[in-house]
DNA sequence: CAGGATCCCTGCCGATACTG
DNA sequence: CAGTATCGGCAGGGATCCTG
């Protein structure tokens, strides 16, 4: 593991960071997600984000598309059908973030346990 | 690859992005990548970490300990000495991490273009 | 040196209402 | 159905000053 790029040139850790950013926007992970499965609308999306709202879904959908990472096709029908899907750069992306995501699902415990612990030694009392 | 952990159960999706907030926060990763090396001082941390101002390193640092990512070791010494190590959960942490650095590393260009081109096409003029 | 405490402002994001 | 537009709260985070 050679994390030289990131802990030596100050300059390649600022361009990881801003690139990170899109990848903490909060909803963006989910998204990719969800659209690893398959082509999805939508609908689908929102129903399959529990908690995102509509604004939400929609203004990171479009940053994605910016992005390169989804593409969005409108179908001229009514009602209006409009179906997302990754790119190949998408997809590529969703491999590099496998990893965390699986961390985070088999780790999450351990954090729990850490924090409490940490907040049982700072403020013990109640 | 299979994510069907994630887009089947949003229980299990919740879960994991609320672990993935706090990677998300703003210097988490930048920290983690450069405690990667050996153990830092905390002026040492604030001179790599371009850009940080000090109430944030210290609140991303916190945040760190309080999680089991990190420990803080506090020699009593005058001037006063703080050591920061990744903790066994921090460096795998890190090492599911690495996939995502070298993406945005080798990418960047990629996603560049791909908003200059959007950025073309919505708003040509100019 | 390594922070704690304050002040303050920006922009993220949710809620709501409206449209093709 | 799949958005756009608008308003508003509030927390993230920077700047600054102070301390053991």
């Amino acid at each position: 593991m050679d994390f030289s790029g990131l802990s030596e040139h100050s300059l390649e850790a600022c361009r990881a960071r801003e690139t990170l950013d899109r990848v903490a926007e909060k909803w963006t992970v989910m998204v990719i997600a969800l659209l690893g499965d398959r082509t999805k609308r939508f609908g689908e999306l929102k129903r399959e984000c529990v908690g995102i709202s509509q604004r939400m879904l929609t203004v990171t959908l479009r940053g994605l598309e910016r992005d390169g990472l989804v593409v969005r096709t409108v179908y001229p029908e009514i009602p209006p059908r409009v179906e997302y899907t990754l790119t190949k750069l998408g997809r590529t992306m969703l491999e590099a973030l496998e990893p965390i995501i699986v961390w985070t699902e088999s780790h999450g415990d351990e954090i729990d346990a850490a924090r409490a612990a940490y907040d049982h030694r700072t403020s013990p009392e109640e």
